[in-house]
DNA sequence: CGACTCATTGAGCGAAGTCAACGTCCGTGG
DNA sequence: CCACGGACGTTGACTTCGCTCAATGAGTCG
C-alpha cells in the first residue's frame, strides 16, 4: 500500500524546526530518512508492551494513544498523538517499552529505524536539540495529564482534553479549534480521562446542555471556547505550539 | 555556606552513565561543571511558574517536588526528586517554565547554567545522547503517574508511591528498599497523589493495620514488599534503574 | 437478518471529599 | 519557665462525585 506520509514527515519536521532552528542540509538529512508505512485498524496494538522496538512510529493519519496497563485489565492511556506526531521518538533512548501503542481509529504509521534516527542525531547535534526538545514537550503535556487526573473533576478534566486536542489538531493544520474530528469512541476517552465510558457520556451531555460545545458523530465543535477553556482551567504555554504566522504561513505555503 | 554538592554530582553522573556508556573525558567533562549551592526551606518555590530560567537544578540534599496549578490554588505535584535528580534538566531545551519546584523539606540545590550543560551536550553527542535519555526516563516516570492517578484507588495509588520512592531511594544509596526516609507531609503526599491530605491519613493507617507497612515520624518501613507491590500493581521496570544486567541489556538495543 | 459496537439513560452504591474537632510536637516570645 | 500559636497528624459525621449494574436504541457489517 501507498500512503503519502509525505505531509506527515513534513508536519513533523515543521514543527522540530519551529522550536529549533536548523539548516537546510540539516532538514534535508533529516527529511530523506525513509520508512516503511502500515495501516492499523481501530483498537490494534501497533506496540506491545514489554518489546525492544527498533523503529520509531511517525503518525501519518488517523489516532493513536499510548497505554499504561493496570494489573485488572482496565486501560489507562498516558497520551493521544495525531498525524505529524512521533508517538514513541523517546523509544530511540530506551527501546524497551513497558507501554502499549494502539490506533484508536483506522490509522497509517510510518516505522522509522531508530539507528537511523540516532545516525542523524549524532551528525547534527542541532538535530538531536530538536529530538530532545520534543520529547521535554511530550513530557510537558503529560505533566498537565498528570494535574488534570489528580486535581481536576470529570467536566473541567473533559473541557481541558478538548482543548489541548483543538489547539494541538489547528496547529497541525488538521482542524480548527472551534471544530475538529476526535476519532475516539467514549470508550477511549474514558480511557484517557481516567472515568468510565458512562461518565464521559453524562460529561458530554453536561458541556452540551451548557452550550459549550455540540457533538455530531465524532466531530466536536465548540461554541464558547473561553468558557470552556475557564471550565478546563486551560491555558495553552504547556503546548509550546508555535502559533506564529511564521509557522502558519510556512505550512500554507507546502 | 558550603555543602558537599560532590556527592549528588557523582550520583547523578554514576547514573547517566550507567544508562548510557560514557569515556573519561566525557565524564570529566561533565563532571568540571560548576554550579552554585543553596539552601530551600520547606515550601519554599525554587523555581517559580511563568519564569524563564538559566540554570538547572541538581538536587544536593532533600526532597523537591515539581508542582502544577489548579485555578482555585490547589495543587498537583508531578514529580519527586530526591538527591542525585537533576530535576529539571527539560528546562535546557525548554526554558520557559509553566511548573513551579519547590522544596518540600530542607533542601540543598546546586544550580548549573544552561549554557555550560549545552556546551558539553554540543561537545560530546554521547553526552546529549545520556541526557535525552534521563528525560525520557523522567517522561517514563510521569506515565506512571498519569496511570497511578487514571485507575488505581486510594490504597494502590499510595502502594505504588511507596513503591517507585523506596526503589529509587534505594538505587541512589538513600536508604533501603525496607526502611527509607520520606520527608513529606501528608498534605504534600496528597498533592502527588491526587488526594486529600485526611485521605492519605486514612489510606496510610489502611496499610498499616494491614501490615504491609509500618511509620515512625517520616521513616516508612515496608514490612511486606511483595503484598505491596501487589496492591499497587507495582513493576519496577519502568524506572530503568537496576543496578543489574537484565536492564543493561535492555538498553543495549540502542 | 443477526451480531456487534457504540451511545444513552436510570437507579443505587461506594470511595473519596468536606467540615469539624482534637491531640501532639515544636519554636518563640513574654 | 511557661504560655501561646502554628504546623502536622488523627478521627468522626456527613455529603457528593463518579462507578456499577442494567436496559435500550442507533448504526454498521457480514
Amino acid at each position: 500500500m501507498r500512503y503519502n506520509s509525505d505531509s506527515a514527515m513534513r508536519l513533523f519536521v515543521d514543527r522540530l524546526a519551529e522550536r529549533t532552528p536548523l539548516g537546510e542540509d540539516e532538514i534535508r538529512a533529516f527529511r530523506s530518512l525513509e520508512g516503511q508505512t502500515s495501516l492499523a485498524r481501530a483498537n490494534v496494538d501497533i506496540v506491545t508492551p514489554g518489546e525492544s522496538t527498533t523503529y520509531a512510529c511517525l503518525i501519518v493519519e488517523g489516532l493513536a494513544g499510548r497505554f499504561g496497563q493496570v494489573i485488572d485489565g482496565r486501560r489507562q492511556i498516558t497520551a493521544l498523538h495525531i498525524a505529524g506526531d512521533m508517538c514513541d521518538l523517546h523509544s530511540v533512548v530506551l527501546p524497551k517499552v513497558s507501554w502499549a501503542l494502539q490506533a484508536l481509529s483506522s490509522t497509517v504509521i510510518l516505522r522509522i529505524k531508530h539507528r537511523d534516527i540516532l545516525q542523524v542525531a549524532e551528525d547534527f547535534p542541532r538535530v538531536a536539540q530538536a529530538f530532545w526538545r520534543d520529547c521535554a514537550v511530550d513530557a510537558s503535556i503529560l505533566s498537565q495529564w498528570v494535574v488534570n487526573l489528580g486535581r481536576r473533576d470529570a467536566p473541567a478534566r473533559m473541557a481541558h482534553l478538548l482543548c489541548e486536542m483543538a489547539v494541538r489538531m489547528e496547529n497541525s493544520g488538521l482542524g480548527l479549534r472551534g471544530e475538529f474530528k476526535l476519532e475516539a469512541s467514549q470508550t477511549q476517552l474514558g480511557d484517557a480521562l481516567g472515568l468510565t465510558s458512562i461518565h464521559v457520556n453524562r460529561t458530554f451531555k453536561l458541556l452540551r446542555d451548557n452550550r459549550l460545545i455540540t457533538t455530531e458523530g465524532r466531530t466536536v465543535r465548540i461554541c464558547n471556547w473561553q468558557a470552556l477553556a475557564r471550565l478546563g482551567d486551560f491555558d495553552e504555554d504547556y503546548l509550546y505550539a508555535g502559533r506564529g504566522d511564521a509557522y502558519r504561513r510556512a505550512l500554507r505555503a507546502s
